[in-house]
DNA sequence: ATAAAAACAAACTGATAGTCTGTTTGTCAA
DNA sequence: TTGACAAACAGACTATCAGTTTGTTTTTAT
């Protein structure tokens, strides 16, 4: 005898996590519902009555991915002293969890593709971009860190950059030298 | 009576402008290939005669954009003196091209995802992505230019830069704001 | 205990990408 | 010029799949 609150969220987690190893490998378009449905062992009835869609699954997947994500740059930057190394700990941790193969292509490759321009930037604000732009805020007004825009110009462009980071290291295998590259790029702004 | 290469021609290129509008409009998984057809005018059996698939076509859109962007960017760069300012030129011109309506949902958003991270780059690799590398490349060696790392990876970092900026200008509307941002950012390596 | 609601099951439907078979039109050598 | 071949095209057909509908089971609140 299960509570309603328990079952719910017993079902959600499956799918999701079905979802989101399924969507990782062979991308969205590429995984069929039914995949997910026997992966999860669950029916449709039931994937339908806590999603209205597939999106709404992928964007569920997405959430999750998200905290795993804020709580590993959290982990990152605990402990760090000033607001620059702060930073720059952070956007590393960023940068590795994205590179992540269960990751990159949900994430960085599909999610603005399947959520559209409008909810992939919602998702963003929900999660790290707030963290990168007061880390810059920050930084920017203690003189650590100068540019001649805003700090959210900065921070919008910084984020960027760190994209094109994960998306040009498909396997992950230079992460080194994609670290070193962020960090060169940070100490031009110091 | 027409010559082969002229059907050939002709045909493609209805279908290809067809399917450009509707991906710009509606993305590539909410246009059918059936409207496509009767936008370009063409039977199924002549559009799977000159493309592979659905992904194929989209490929040949992505083709003809870029195409379209380096004529933008070459009529922007002539006539303009030293490394750095043509550097300038040709970026404000490809984040002015890759805002408009028509491409951003195309090349920015969807390409990612509807071609793959490696055909992607490919794409990226055949057309603009060297001219900021060499121009880049370029500048650093006339010291215009100072970054710590290599010209490649300054032009990832910079690609990723201005790929965010037309990301996050959905309408089109703060283009000024972000060509502001763009030239702040490129005297930070000055 | 019982009514209402939440959770789930599974058959069904409409749409759609891609295939298959056949027809028309152009090419080129003899 | 003609006839064999290939390229271009037409359109019916199929398999798949996202989402719907209808019905059943389990939990909750009174």
């Amino acid at each position: 005898m299960a509570t309603n609150a328990q079952r719910r969220a017993q079902t959600r987690g499956c799918l999701i996590n079905a979802a989101r190893h399924l969507f990782a490998e062979q991308g969205y378009a590429d995984t069929s519902t039914e995949t997910i449905l026997s992966g999860a062992g669950v029916t449709r009835g039931a994937m339908y009555h806590h999603f209205r869609n597939k999106v709404e699954l992928f964007e569920a997947v997405c959430d999750l991915l998200s905290q795993e994500a804020m709580a590993a740059i959290e982990k990152a930057v605990d402990g760090q002293r000033g607001s620059l190394a702060t930073l720059k700990a952070g956007s590393l941790a960023w940068v590795d969890f994205m590179a992540r193969d269960n990751v990159r292509r949900i994430l960085v490759v599909e999610a603005p593709s399947v959520l559209g321009q409008q909810r992939w930037r919602a998702l963003d604000e929900r999660y790290s971009f707030p963290l990168l732009r007061e880390g810059i805020r920050e930084a920017m007004a203690e003189g650590a860190l100068h540019f001649a825009g805003s700090a959210e110009g900065l921070a919008m462009l910084l984020n960027g950059a760190m994209n094109a980071l994960v998306l040009n290291d498909p396997r992950g295998e230079n992460l080194p030298q994609r670290r070193q590259d962020l960090l060169a790029l940070f100490d031009r702004f110091c």
